[in-house]
DNA sequence: AGCAAACCCCAGTGGAGAACCGGGATATAC
DNA sequence: GTATATCCCGGTTCTCCACTGGGGTTTGCT
């Protein structure tokens, strides 16, 4: 239910990654990390996880570094959330315990709680972050006036 | 995200203190234990945390167990998960971290997917878990006809 | 070709919480 | 007073998070 540690790291990495979007360039670790206050071995991990995932793409070598997989408006919160999460559930376990009547009606409605959380973060893109990040810092300009 | 295994035994402990509420006799942990197949001791920590939020009672001495606080359906799953969880928020440290327009917006859109899955919580009472339950239970006999 | 800059991979560590188990103190019905 | 329950405090094992470190590999540049 908490935002983790983690997946803020991943969410923050990826906004700087579509503010840098339209210049081509890759972004190297060490930028993003420094930009937006990240331990940079740390991050490397997660950005390791989004690449597989499909969220990135990488460059290798010198004047590599990362580089959206898709357009920012593409990518959507969930996207970033459920690759860093690794709800991947592997194994369909076809385990024979047959779950009372009270854990399935449980389940059900925990389910209906998670979609709709799912759907809200489904609604955002990183296109939305940038924005709405530009937004208020046009707002918080206007005050100091 | 994920239910964990706390918060489903917290909340089957409750169906089955629901479905015994118009006794008006006390449950034993025992009894719900055994019921529900959640090991004793540590439902036994659950129950305590239950009660220190006001969400059950309890009887001490033989003849003791727990009852529900108020009525099933003045009782909400998010009552319930909120209490187990602890997201008492417990310190509002007035840290003079400025947070940068990044972690900002994510937070607030991490609130705005936070809320809606809560306020699916909130719509659900005990009382409709124990209705679902035996609607559930109807249908899985007419399937055996 | 050589070198440095970047990613890539694997491994380990410290702390926190989850999921328990156990023992004794306390309150209550009979 | 005794049996029966909750109450309270502690410890234990396990997993994950957050982070650090040591190499290896690919690439651009000269």
């Amino acid at each position: 239910m908490e935002l983790s540690c983690k997946t803020e790291y991943a969410l923050l990495a990826l906004v700087e990654l579509a503010t840098h979007h339209n210049t081509g360039t890759p972004l190297q670790i060490r930028q993003i990390a420094t930009e937006q206050d990240i331990p940079d071995r740390y991050l490397e991990q997660l950005l390791a996880t989004l690449r597989r995932a499909g969220v990135v793409k990488s460059q290798r070598g010198a004047k590599g570094g990362y580089l959206l997989a898709r357009e920012p408006w593409k990518i959507t919160l969930w996207d970033i959330i459920s690759s860093i999460e690794g709800l991947d559930s592997p194994q369909q376990s076809v385990d024979e315990n047959p779950k009372s009547a009270e854990s399935t009606v449980v389940a059900e409605v925990w389910q209906e709680a998670r979609h709709a959380a799912e759907s809200v973060l489904q609604r955002y893109t990183l296109q939305d972050l940038t924005e709405k990040r530009d937004a208020r810092q046009q707002r918080n300009i206007m005050y100091y006036i």
